[in-house]
DNA sequence: GTCTATATGTTGATAGAC
DNA sequence: GTCTATCAACATATAGAC
């Protein structure tokens, strides 16, 4: 048979791609139609709105660090997962610097729209966030949640720092920090540093 | 002599409450001069363009930071100056848990613009960060600009991580956290804790 | 200095031919 | 399913009377 339209696709990864870098906003529809290749008036076919291109985009997204934690997970020591969920901030820290954390800028701009988006615009950085907590447990911290916010927040922090700075460095530099404060919490007989 | 019309303040006043609020972009010049009083054709007697306005706005709230720190600065102690730094978001924490931080939110927005708003986006932040990362040199650290990255990081963070979990719980536990951080270099003879 | 009316441009969305 | 043409709404900015 012969190979379904890509159009589809193409539009979502030109969303993703204008999203992170313009901002919803400012990305237009014209805008995710021309870099996909898709005549304007076709994009309707596809997204019944503008709105839909974001709640798929922020989907998408979703599943795929679902399924980038799942790889992860082949490591039984929560404390190496960890470390590979720092390697990705790592591998794109000149676009994060460019443009901040294509997560949490997504989530602050769509936080100020006042409609249902705030559920919406969440879910990502919250996946996120459950499943770092979750490892924080399986090390057998009981302040799992407590330590799950410090490690979010400065990636999240860093990100926005380096971004404002125009400075890749600072998130590096942030980044280290916490593989190191991760490694304390494996090696440590009494459980890693509480700061 | 009669007292100059105080316009062009509640015009300012109105787009550094919308701004924080709606976002630099929703944020029409319908809406500030609606909030503030002031007939939408009279507002280009104060300001020239909309640009005109945020860069008021961002000056303003520089101004008003750098006012803040001199307060400050009566205490000799800068491990007191820091704690009082963090009394600042902790006195917001319900306005930033449903519109996120005044000042990182406006930076990452106007980031993605493109224009020559790179350099005034950050001008804030930029600030606070000098005055942080300052008054650790002060406290001896050789390694203060790290710190300051960490400090402002960790608001920043947090502030994002309130906003999008809505929950102001999340920048109170962090900024107390950073409390009694920021003791520990001020109490310890060896200086505090490197994580 | 102040205000009304409006020009100008852009954007999300639709109609309807093919 | 695909595409062109276009509508309707809105936003920035200006013109010009008072």
């Amino acid at each position: 048979m012969p190979p379904k339209s890509d159009k589809r696709e193409r539009l979502l990864k030109a969303a993703r791609r204008l999203i992170h870098q313009q901002g919803f906003q400012r990305t237009t529809l014209a805008d995710i139609a021309e870099q996909s290749g898709v005549p304007l008036g076709n994009v309707y076919y596809y997204f019944r709105t503008k709105d839909e291109i974001v709640r798929a985009v922020i989907e998408d997204r979703t599943q795929r660090f679902l399924a980038l934690a799942e790889g992860w997970e082949q490591d039984p020591d929560p404390g190496k997962r960890l470390h590979c969920f720092l390697e990705m901030p790592v591998s794109i820290d000149r676009s994060i610097a460019a443009h901040g954390c294509p997560v949490g800028s997504l989530s602050q701009e769509l936080s100020k729209k006042g409609d249902g988006h705030a559920e919406l615009a969440g879910q990502t950085l919250r996946a996120q966030l459950d499943w770092v907590t979750e490892q924080f447990r399986l090390l057998g911290r009981a302040d799992a949640e407590l330590l799950g916010h410090q490690f979010i927040a400065t990636l999240q922090g860093s990100s926005l720092l380096a971004n404002t700075l125009n400075r890749p460095e600072v998130l590096i530099e942030q980044v280290e920090r916490l593989k190191q404060w991760v490694q304390s919490f494996s090696a440590g007989e009494k459980g890693g540093k509480t700061t």
